[in-house]
Formats: structure tokens, C-alpha cells, sequence
DNA sequence: CATCAGCTGATAACGATTATCGATATCAAC
DNA sequence: GTTGATATCGATAATCGTTATCAGCTGATG
């Protein structure tokens, strides 16, 4: 199921005389097991499941290392805290959020893609990456607002 | 100099029953004496110049009026910390960072606005703005790098 | 110049993240 | 399998940016 992913951290950690251990382990799981867009409370949350002794502290030390490793990403910030969304098999993509219930949709635009390259050419710079977030109301939202008097 | 935005500042005020006192025109100059892309901190060290008593309280309260009335706008994260800008006069841009050296280059770019309105329509939302972050190396950072044996 | 709602600065509180530390688990070598 | 050096664990304290609290102060209005 997720043994590529398992491998890939264990290979990145074998790499720099780290350990693979259980709690390592456990908010790997935990951390695929949940959707995109998640904060490090509910990846504690989920491994406490699978293991309930799993320290806060141990799942911000694993996510550092699952994102330095490849496979998670910070994807935004709701509000306060950091998001994640995992980033092995997970294509680049783009988010647009709606502002009134929060759901996000994921998508790529080839020519959005190609208009920034033609930035980076014209300031000279080298890409090194970019985030994009689109705001606004989703359908259902819209159709809300309109039943409820306006 | 700044009058426009103390106006502005002091018609939004009126408007909801709130004052223009001396403490909300300092941090306002404050604000506007700096350049794009401040911190709260840096804002109340300006203002402190102007005037030692203003406390850190005062200076997010400010902000956030500021905000509301349209004369500052959140332009990004300082990793931890929010970082601010100016919105009056200064027409929406988006920002191309520099990851070496932090260099940041505003600009405006037709075509990608113009396809991010097309993503809105695809999915049916209806806009409420954008944030759109690039990120790469300078020119100036990759002759230092050229330079420095690689 | 009195009044009162709004403001102020100091300080405490808060939530997310990071550092500290003694006890424990891991892995390689025997 | 045992050992041992060392990375790791969970609990807890510390940090940092931001927000809430509160007693005293200020500024617009009459």
C-alpha cells in the first residue's frame, strides 16, 4: 500500500545514520492515511490510533523529516498553523480555496505554468518554485447566498 | 506627503465611531516611512522613533485598522512572522523572491492574470483575489555562485 | 470643563512550534 | 543473542508572534 513511500524514508534516513523507528513509522501512516491539507495536530491525532503513545514532539520532528525527505510539503498556512499535503506521486499542482466553507480545489494550468517561466526569463531569475493560491466563492456557496434573501 | 492616507485613515475611523488619536498617526507614518514587506516588529521600532511610548499592543491593533481600511495589505510570511505592505497608491502586484539573497521584484503580469480568470470560470467560482508567489535566484546570486568555484 | 466611550500601554494569556533532558530503543559488531 | 555507542523517545519547559485583559487616560462632544 504505502511501501513506497516507507522506502523512500527509510532510504533518506539510512542516508544521514538516522533510524527508522515505530513512531517514525506510525505518523507516516498516519499522515498518508489523511487527505490533503493537514495540520500536524491531526497527524498527531491520527497516529495516537494507531499508537496512543505518540509525544506531539516526536510528530513535528517526523514531519520535518518526511518533508525534507520528499514526501510531504507545506502546502499554506490556515490562518496560524502549517498545512500539509503529501508530495510523493502527488504532482505539482495549484489550490483555489473558497472563502466562505474552505474546500479547495487542486488543479494545473499549462498556461499559467508557461506565463511564469516567461516572468522568471524576464527578470533573469532561476525558478526554483512557486505557490499560487485562488480565492474565492465555489458554486455551492454562491447558490447559498442567493436562497438566503439576497 | 502621506495626507491621502491619513484621510483615508481618519474617514474610515469617523465612519464606525473610532478615533484619530496620536498613537494610530504614528504607527500610520510609521508604516508608510518603510519600505514593501514589514514586519509588525519593524513597524513598532519605526514608530517607537517617533515616539518611545507607542506600545506592541497598539501597533498590531493599528495594523489591523489599517488593514481594514485598505491602506495596508498581508503580502506574504517571514516563515514565522507576518509581513506587511503598502496598499494605497500601490496597484496589485505579485512578488518573484529571491531564495539566496531574499531580493523581492514586484510585478504584473497580463497573461497570468488573465489565465487564472479562466481557471475561475472553469470551476465556477467567483473571485476574491490571489496570492501568487515565485521563487527563485537573482541574476546577482547566480554570478556570486558562478564565481565562488562551482 | 465635564462626561463617557473609546484608547492606551503593560502584562498576562494563548497556540503553534522548538529546545531540553533523562530514559529508552535501534542497529551494527561481536 | 548480547553489548554498546548513539540516535530517539515522550514529557515538559521555553520561545515567539499574536491576542485578550484591565485599570487608567484621552479626545470629541455638548
Amino acid at each position: 500500500m504505502h511501501g513506497d513511500e516507507r522506502i523512500i524514508l527509510e532510504r533518506y534516513l539510512r542516508e544521514r545514520g538516522l533510524k527508522m523507528t515505530h513512531a517514525r513509522e506510525t505518523v507516516l501512516t498516519a499522515f498518508l492515511s489523511l487527505e490533503s491539507h493537514v495540520s500536524a495536530d491531526a497527524i498527531h491525532e491520527a497516529a495516537r490510533k494507531l499508537d496512543p503513545g505518540i509525544g506531539q514532539a516526536t510528530v513535528f520532528r517526523t514531519i520535518k523529516l518526511l518533508t525534507d525527505a520528499g514526501l510531504a510539503r507545506e502546502a499554506c498556512r490556515d490562518d496560524n498553523a502549517r498545512l500539509y499535503e503529501h508530495a510523493w506521486n502527488h504532482a505539482h499542482h495549484d489550490h483555489l480555496t473558497c472563502v466562505e466553507c474552505g474546500a479547495v480545489v487542486e488543479f494545473v494550468d499549462s498556461s499559467i505554468e508557461r506565463a511564469q517561466e516567461a516572468v522568471y526569463r524576464r527578470f533573469g531569475f532561476v525558478s526554483s518554485g512557486h505557490r499560487l493560491e485562488l480565492y474565492g466563492i465555489c458554486p455551492g456557496c454562491q447558490a447559498k447566498k442567493a436562497n438566503s434573501g439576497l
